[in-house]
RNA sequence: GGGCCCGUAGCUCAGCCUGGUAGAGCGGCGGGCUUUUAACCCGUAGGUCCCGGGUUCAAAUCCCGGCGGGCCCGCCA
């Protein structure tokens, strides 16, 4: 739709519809403290379901069956359906004004008493009804739906109400939102907020998002991580914080990366790495009870990125039920079909090739255990066994011809520490299906973290990969000023030998740490990663409320 | 930045390879129908074939360029 249809439509509704009682507004009756839930209405069909009551109820109107002076109508509203029930009988001319004027679309208050059809469908049996709000574009029926990935992002409200997963995706979304608030609040966490906008840009390494500042007439940040200012409230006296915290990263967008995402991050003070691993698990074990119901998820695994070994590791059994699983969400949970002793044969035999052949993605749906405890596995004992190579006595030039392989290049020059996280990310992180903690990082690769207890070459820092992503990050907090100090010197350094997304010094910063931060623990968790291992999507932004599109009225 | 794919009615798509009057289903609109579930039956309207250029007697179709989108690779420690 371009501005000159949008104002025709407008325009062609008003002469059509000024005749009747034009945008009426909820009032009275029709308030929402006096309505009826739908999802507890429908819940009531039971055996012993309470007849005769009467309800009022409002929703969208999405199909319409008329016959004659009998009228079947589905209503939805947060995603439930109920259907409606009209007669000419009980509504006189008021039911040709329904049958006339509503349409597919339309926002309807209705009341009136349960009951069931002849084919046992609870309904009710409308007396009263109201046209709360017109809609002036038809929509379609939802089990066509609307497909186009762009038509989807752009006009998200036409995709949540024409495409019930979608509504489903959004619902869990803010229902892990909901309940990270609560577990957080239950063990005692205040929630802070903390500032967007930001004079210098820390916690992370990345480009960020530039602005301006008329009246201080400055040029300021959007923050790419709160991590700076939380530990900031630690030095001040707090000893437990978070912050879901929307933060913005000028980079490129692809299936696991969005320039505005959404992180929680978590500190508490007296803790170290150890804690906030177990806070981590013990958060996604209790998303998953909550949520699922079971400390089992199901997610589509890359077999092609990750290697068969997922696979190969799995009962024959599980293989069946879990490709049977994959071609009926692939369907679009439309077509249950019965795999055959040949299809298991051929997954087996190239997993890829068939996945490819059946579903045009080498992806399987997998399960992955979140009950705690997760491995610990340390990066350099991944390094040693996956590439065969001793990290500690591996000569550079073998790091970098391995580095070379995968065509990847290191900004700022070459160092050790950051090979060493690179080779990691580039040969092993994709393979991390089951969750797993990798510790003890290169002390190089963090800055921000604090030097291992053990041995003063690594740092106490941990990620967590769930699916063959990283989803939470986070160490013991450096809190020594000189030692951070000496490592925003060194960051400095790498900038000016053109590592762009090296970390810009914060001595405001480090001067809080001088007026002194206890020993402390921090954690950042990817929440729309989260949200994709909860829901099944392999693309982050499915599960964006509202992702980026390149401007435009379309 | 490199590669592959897509763009045709409001939606989902066929037609394109092999150039010859623009198609289907659903939706819309009008009519009928008192127990439907993607209701059904009859009728009807609806197009910048993404944009621009080229080849041709003739382009949705072939070629070139652009725009928008999706996926893969690289980058994003």
């Amino acid at each position: 739709m371009d501005l000159s249809e949008l104002s025709q439509c407008i325009e062609s509704y008003m002469a059509e519809y000024s005749k009747y009682y034009l945008f009426p507004y909820i009032h009275g009756d029709e308030k929402h403290s006096k309505l009826d839930n739908i999802a507890e209405v429908i819940s009531e069909n039971t055996p012993e379901v309470k007849w005769e009551r009467e309800v009022r109820i409002a929703g969208r109107v999405m199909a319409l069956r008329i016959h004659g002076a009998l009228a079947f109508v589905d209503l939805i509203n947060e995603g439930y359906r109920i259907q409606l029930y009209l007669t000419k009988d009980i509504l006189k001319e008021s039911y040709d004004w329904f049958t006339d004027n509503v349409r597919r679309g339309d926002i309807v208050w209705a009341k009136g008493k349960l009951f069931r059809t002849k084919r046992g469908e609870l309904s009710i049996n409308v007396s009263h009804y109201k046209l709360l709000s017109k809609s002036l574009i038809a929509l379609q029926h939802t089990w066509i739906g609307i497909e186009d990935p762009e038509l989807r992002y752009r006009k998200r409200y036409l995709d949540l109400v024409l495409n019930r997963e979608s509504f489903e995706v959004l619902k869990t979304r803010f229902n892990i939102l909901k309940e990270i608030r609560l577990w957080m609040y239950q063990r005692g966490f205040y929630e802070a907020d903390t500032p967007i906008i930001q004079p210098v840009y820390g916690g992370a390494a990345a480009n960020p998002f530039r602005t301006y500042v008329n009246a201080l007439t400055e040029e300021w940040y959007l923050r790419i991580a709160p991590e700076l200012y939380l530990k900031r409230l630690l030095v001040g006296g707090f000893s437990k914080v978070f912050e879901v915290a929307k933060v913005f990263r000028n980079e490129d967008i692809d299936v696991t990366h969005h320039p505005e995402f959404t992180m929680m991050e978590a500190y508490i003070a007296y803790a170290d790495y150890e804690d906030m691993m177990e806070l981590a698990e013990e958060l996604l074990y209790s998303i998953a009870i909550r949520l699922v119901g079971s400390s089992t998820i199901r997610y589509p695994v890359d077999i092609e990125r990750c290697g068969r070994s997922v696979i190969d590791e799995m009962d024959y059994e599980v293989i069946e039920e879990l490709l049977e699983y994959t071609l009926w969400s692939y369907s679009g949970f439309k077509k249950k079909r019965d795999v055959s002793k040949s299809d298991l044969d051929e997954l087996r035999k190239d997993p890829v090739k068939y996945l490819y052949r059946v579903i045009g993605e080498p992806r399987l749906y997998v399960e992955l255990d979140l009950k705690p405890p997760y491995p610990r596995v340390k990066l350099l004992e991944l390094l040693r066994k996956h590439l065969d190579i001793d990290p500690e006595a591996a000569p550079d030039e073998h790091l970098v011809k391995l580095l070379m392989e995968k065509q990847v290049v290191l900004r700022g020059g070459y160092n050790r520490d950051i090979a060493l996280v690179k080779l990691f990310e580039h040969y092993i992180e994709k393979s991390l299906v089951k969750p797993v903690f990798v510790i003890d990082y290169p002390r190089g690769s963090s800055p921000l973290a604090k030097p291992h207890r053990a041995d003063p070459r690594l740092v106490e820092r941990f990620e967590l990969f769930v699916g063959g992503m990283e989803i939470a990050n986070g160490y013991t907090e450096q809190n020594n000023p000189y030692e951070q100090y000496v490592a925003f010197k060194d960051q400095e350094e790498r900038r000016k030998l053109g590592d762009i997304e090296a970390q810009e010094a914060d001595y405001d910063f480090v001067e809080a740490l001088c007026v002194g931060m206890p020993p402390a623990g921090g954690i950042g968790i990817g929440i729309d990663r989260l949200i994709m291992l909860f829901t099944g999507k392999t693309s982050i932004k499915e599960v964006i409320p509202f992702p980026m599109v390149k401007k435009g009225f379309k």
